[in-house]
DNA sequence: TGCCCGATCAAACGTATGTTTGAAACAGAC
DNA sequence: GTCTGTTTCAAACATACGTTTGATCGGGCA
């Protein structure tokens, strides 16, 4: 029994508990009985908690940001110069998450919840992990999403891209769930495709919405254009 | 020394620690210690510490669904058996959370994040709490949002209130830290009211943006039923 | 075969948690 | 002042956690 087996066993049972239930009320006694292995293994093949934390991450991250920087190289050159769209640069980055390969369905919307959760749980050494490992895609998805909305100011675009991700994280970490009330209320099938398709358009409508201070309550209420 | 003392100190020290660390990292004696209380006074007067987490969010949540009522009658009435439009829907909902007496700004945020938190880390207990608690008002949201978006179809109005559900919750679970962030960056400050300002035009936008299925990438795959 | 070294294992370690206990302090009524 | 019921307090409780230890296993190589 190679090592890699062992290792690969945590890390998944590791990443879908922490999807389930967070990363503090998951135990490293949950993961290893689940992934069947000996609770000393994870300090011996990891070192601690947080380091298997990180390790789960960066299993995914890595190749995920090598796929982006491609797409992000193709669409560059496809504008030759000129900024992308928004539509543009929220598929790219859409499409990468969705064709990662060693992925399957299940497989993503996990990883979306993991990455929400990481903005939302207050765990300071991932955040710190992330921001210096991951920086420069991230950087670059922004430049090209400030490229994409020239029309806002710099205040505007970064509350709406928070917005953006509170969306994207949320619907799609509890994809699983929702799509199961979905399906039991309207009797209706969705691919985690299918919800990207649904939500780039809605993120794309948000981040074009018209000023927003323009639009308080009864004051001077103008109804959406 | 009357109880309501040491009960209102543990309950405002719990909401703040809480709100910043989440419900599994805040310990009974952070929070005793911080409201300078003795530790078995949480068990005293709460039970036990679950029982606390739902005790503090219904400091807030009562008044809060009493203060909605009336906005959702008050709307009901302007309306005059008209369906309501969405952004004066979604400002009802608004402005009832902004102007919630004996809160200030900070508490205001606190409870946003707090709300983010509920719907954010799986605590079984509490949403079970929510729901069953405070279920009619909410569904009386759902209802008139249904009436103000009757142009979308069940299916695509389904997904869309999971996206708004998203963005804000999770840019209150987190926006004392993107409100940090943001002074650091820029240099600006921003109230609760000015995030809500910003994010109702958003997801107006959002909920109100054309058929998803037009706006498929380059390719022109419509896959999609 | 005999050795070796990484991998596994049961067991224990120290610490932190939520909760309980029983005595002390306190306030109000008589 | 004394009694009564409630609130506070220091201390202990049992449990769960992340981590460490030292023995044992098992395949590759001389």
């Amino acid at each position: 029994m190679a090592q890699s087996d062992t290792v690969d066993r945590i890390l998944d049972a590791a990443e879908e508990l922490f999807a389930e239930r967070g990363f503090s009320e998951t135990s490293l006694r949950m993961i290893t009985s689940k992934a069947k292995v000996n609770l000393a293994a994870v300090n011996y093949h990891f070192g601690s908690k947080n380091a298997l934390i990180h390790a789960v991450f960066a299993r995914f991250l890595t190749p995920f940001s090598a796929t982006l920087e491609t797409a992000f190289n193709d669409l560059e050159t496809r504008c030759d110069g000129q900024p992308p769209t928004l539509n543009q640069t929220l598929w790219a980055l859409t499409e990468s998450a969705v064709r990662m390969p060693q992925r399957n369905e299940r497989g993503i919307s996990i990883f979306m919840r993991l990455l929400g959760l990481a903005y939302t749980q207050s765990q300071g050494h991932l955040r710190k992990f992330l921001e210096q490992q991951y920086s420069q895609p991230f950087s670059r998805f922004m430049r090209l999403l400030k490229e994409s909305t020239p029309q806002l100011s710099a205040v505007d675009r970064y509350w709406r891209i928070q917005f953006m991700l509170g969306a994207t994280a949320f619907t799609m970490s509890s994809s699983d769930a929702l799509r199961d009330i979905l399906q039991n209320k309207l009797g209706v099938e969705t691919t985690v495709q299918e919800i990207a398709a649904r939500l780039v358009p809605f993120l794309a409508a948000g981040m074009q919405a018209e000023d927003p201070m323009l639009m308080m309550p009864s004051t001077g209420k103008t109804s959406v254009a």
